[in-house]
RNA sequence: GUGGCUGUAGCUCAAUGGUAGAGCUCCGGUUUGUGGUACCGGCUGUUGCGGGUUCGAGCCCCGUCAGCCACCCCA
């Protein structure tokens, strides 16, 4: 029996990364005073295909008929969700609200390296201010986020762009607006498309290739302006580059959308996200009419990425063995102070230290091995000299001996070996 | 959903159509109180699954499932 395609077991070392990835998005999104939510992972699929999400995402859905006739999906992100959530309750909390998640969505799709139908996501959220100030706070969390796992800027991009930008050349256009969300996916395209086919597919809006080329690449973007002066103030202007030709699938982004990318190899988008301040009207009929800036982050493409670049490996390798399972390994060298080592071991875990002890009589030389495959720093040794003991610090073989009495007091001393 | 490549021990991989092997991991040991190297020994396979061709298939053919890659799209 194995998993179905694109679930993953996660086994102590696979879930030790996870946890260290989760660790970093925590960390980050309170620093900016975000708090956690949660909601359910399956949905009403009507959620879904109300007027939101759009796009491809909804061939994507991996939903089912329950036993109760009702029409469900998994959740294949979790943005309505909390659209619903915020529209219910906005008003029992001061604005803007900043909220984020940790959780399982879905999609059902074709598994790669890097996607999977399963998957964890970090997803952030301003609610209650639409201001560009708004958008920089945003893309702020998002780039402090990717460096907490010791990614620069010459490991990943910010391509930023603007909807508004985009209904402006429509309009100039004689393009009413209806017709936007057709358009943008022209765009979305654009890139990956011969010319020739966007060429054609163009002719329909009467807008000649060209005059979509040049407003792509055009030098400035007076949209962006505000926001790229606030992401200069912080000193993060480095991180992101405008691009109108980013304009995102969701369908139900209004302004400024954005996407990480990372510069070397060819994983896809690392994050993406965006303005969507007609979601929560929508979703409540009008009862709550908050606009909303947020992004969402995925698990794999972040695990891999991190593998690829040698600095960030090297601070997730530092900070599992920090994490490791056991920090204080007692060796049991007589068999008949078992009792001893036993008081000595709950004493020890009772002051918050991560201890283990072979549960039966084993070599000394094992339980050594043992404690080291177990990444302890100190090993405990226990034996006839009781009530001294000896403690070794495993990494330089440096042994000292003292009364187990002052075995507390010593740690103390050496808290730096108490990797917490 | 479309196309291509791949499927042998827990992992990485061998095996001109002729009796399925190695390394690593794991477990035990190298005379009984000191660990990452060394040495010795041990365990593990319906060769993904199902058919077909053949005296004989891990190897050839068909199907199927799974994985990888590209497309699609996105985290």
């Amino acid at each position: 029996m194995k998993p179905l395609p694109g679930f993953r077991d996660l086994f102590p070392e696979d879930f030790a990364r996870r946890s260290y990835l989760v660790g970093c998005w925590r960390e980050t999104a309170r620093r900016y005073g975000f708090v956690e939510f949660d909601g359910p992972t399956l949905e009403s699929a009507e959620l879904y295909r109300k007027k939101n999400s759009g796009g491809e995402i909804l061939g994507q859905l991996y939903g089912f008929t329950d036993k109760g006739e009702r029409e469900v999906a998994l959740r294949p992100e979790v943005t309505p969700t909390l659209a619903r959530m915020v529209a219910a309750r906005h008003r029992d909390y001061p604005k803007p609200l900043r909220w984020f998640n940790v959780g399982t969505c879905f999609r059902y799709e074709r598994q790669q390296r890097g996607r999977l139908r399963e998957f964890l996501q970090f997803n952030c959220d301003l609610l209650g201010d639409s201001s560009p100030a708004a958008d920089a706070e945003m893309v702020a969390l998002l780039i402090d986020l990717l460096r907490s796992f010791g990614l620069t800027n010459q490991d990943f991009v910010i391509r930023l762009s603007n909807r508004e930008a985009w209904y402006d050349f429509l309009d100039e256009h004689g393009v009413e607006k209806g017709r936007a969300g057709e358009f943008l996916n022209i765009v979305d395209k654009m890139e990956r498309e011969p010319a020739e086919k966007t060429e054609e597919k163009l002719v329909p809006f009467g807008i000649p290739l060209a005059a979509l080329q040049s407003f792509v690449q055009r030098a400035e973007i007076p949209s962006l302006a505000p926001l790229l002066s606030d992401l200069e103030a912080r000193g993060l202007r480095d991180f992101v580059r405008p691009d109108l030709g980013v304009v995102r699938g969701l369908a139900y982004y209004t302004g400024v959308v954005f996407e990480a990318f990372a510069l070397q190899g060819n994983l896809r988008a690392i994050a993406g996200g965006g303005r969507y301040d007609r979601l929560l009207a929508d979703l409540s009929d009008g009862s709550a009419d908050l606009p909303a800036i947020g992004f969402g982050v995925g698990d794999a493409v972040l695990l891999e990425l991190i593998n690829e670049v040698a600095a960030a490996k090297t601070q997730e390798e530092s900070a599992l063995k920090a994490d490791a399972p056991v920090q204080i390994y007692i060796v049991i060298a007589a068999e008949e102070k078992r009792p001893a080592a036993l008081a000595l071991s709950q004493k020890l875990r009772s002051e918050g230290w991560r201890v283990a002890f072979p549960l039966g009589s084993e070599r000394v030389g094992k339980q050594f091995g043992t404690a080291e495959s177990a990444g302890a720093t100190l090993a405990v040794v226990i034996g006839a000299e009781w009530p001294v003991v000896k403690v070794k610090r495993l990494a330089d073989r440096h042994e000292e001996e003292l009364a187990e009495r002052d075995l507390l007091a010593w740690l103390q001393e050496n808290r730096n070996l108490k990797a917490d």
